[in-house]
DNA sequence: TATTTTTCGGATCTAGATATCCAAATAAAG
DNA sequence: CTTTATTTGGATATCTAGATCCGAAAAATA
């Protein structure tokens, strides 16, 4: 129900958030989210344009988050690489410009809307904030930590 | 968010519960949802493989729906042409059989499973009783019984 | 300045969703 | 039995998401 680039692009913004402030490359971002690199390159462009991050090119380039994590929601990542599209007319007729959907798209339109009050409603520090018994994602970020603590 | 395809099969299942027992063609369909007809010929074919509505061939052939309207609920249809895939462990880490979801993928199965229910709680009946001042699709069912009607 | 490391942007490839077309099977009706 | 109307299923075409590759631009460092 959510693209693949969703999901990358949400793995992306959480392997940031864990960042200290000093730019973080495509290939590490790519290893511990396991995220096929050179896909991931594209999202994290779409990630810069929305303006969600910065990029800097060069040695030590890489990329950091523009805002904190608790600044950032979910749907601003959603819509950054795959935006919603709310339902404002019925589609079987696009010429009028009622105000008010039919029976089915009203249905429709709300499940969407649910999806994105919830997804507004969550920030990325509110998802690592979280103590998770399925050890998976934390070890993954985790793992990020550390290499970003070592000066290498 | 929801694929065309659903879209579809929503709307033809919707043409289908205004009928009156009689086998309803695709061209009908077609015409009166405007839908591509060479396309909703396939998914058709979909509904019928997934036990939701009975076709018969041949002359006065077609499509009726197998349970009542107030039986059906968007989320067979759904299910019937796109399952909605939960998630029931980290895709992270796919091979440990977890219990538990990261903290990431609990709010994309939340979501999922908020539209699951939602799309579950609707029945076509439910969707075709209420009363709409945006007439688009009102107008398309109503023109679809009128043709019912009709011995032509 | 030369070297190294990185992002950027364009070209391209692949797979899956969407869509079309047609011959074969099936059923009703003359 | 023939004709007509219909679904079925296969082949195929088109479009978009997902994915890869590479040269050019940019930045740090020696």
């Amino acid at each position: 129900m959510f693209s693949q680039t969703v999901e990358y692009a949400m793995r992306a913004m959480l392997a940031l958030a864990t960042g200290d402030g000093t730019p973080m490359t495509t290939r590490h971002i790519a290893e511990v989210m396991k995220v096929p690199q050179s896909y991931l390159s594209k999202v994290l462009q779409s990630l810069v344009k929305a303006g969600l991050v910065f990029s800097t090119r060069g040695l030590k380039g890489g990329f950091v988050l523009v805002k904190k994590p608790s600044e950032i929601s979910l749907l601003e990542i959603q819509n950054a690489v795959n935006p919603i599209k709310r339902l404002h007319s019925c589609p079987l007729d696009l010429e009028t410009h009622n105000s008010e959907l039919c029976p089915l798209h009203r249905r429709l339109d709300h499940a969407m809307g649910m999806v994105e009050e919830a997804f507004s409603r969550t920030t990325l520090s509110e998802v690592l904030s979280e103590n998770n018994p399925c050890p998976t994602l934390q070890n993954q970020l985790n793992t990020l930590k550390e290499i970003n603590q070592k000066p290498s």
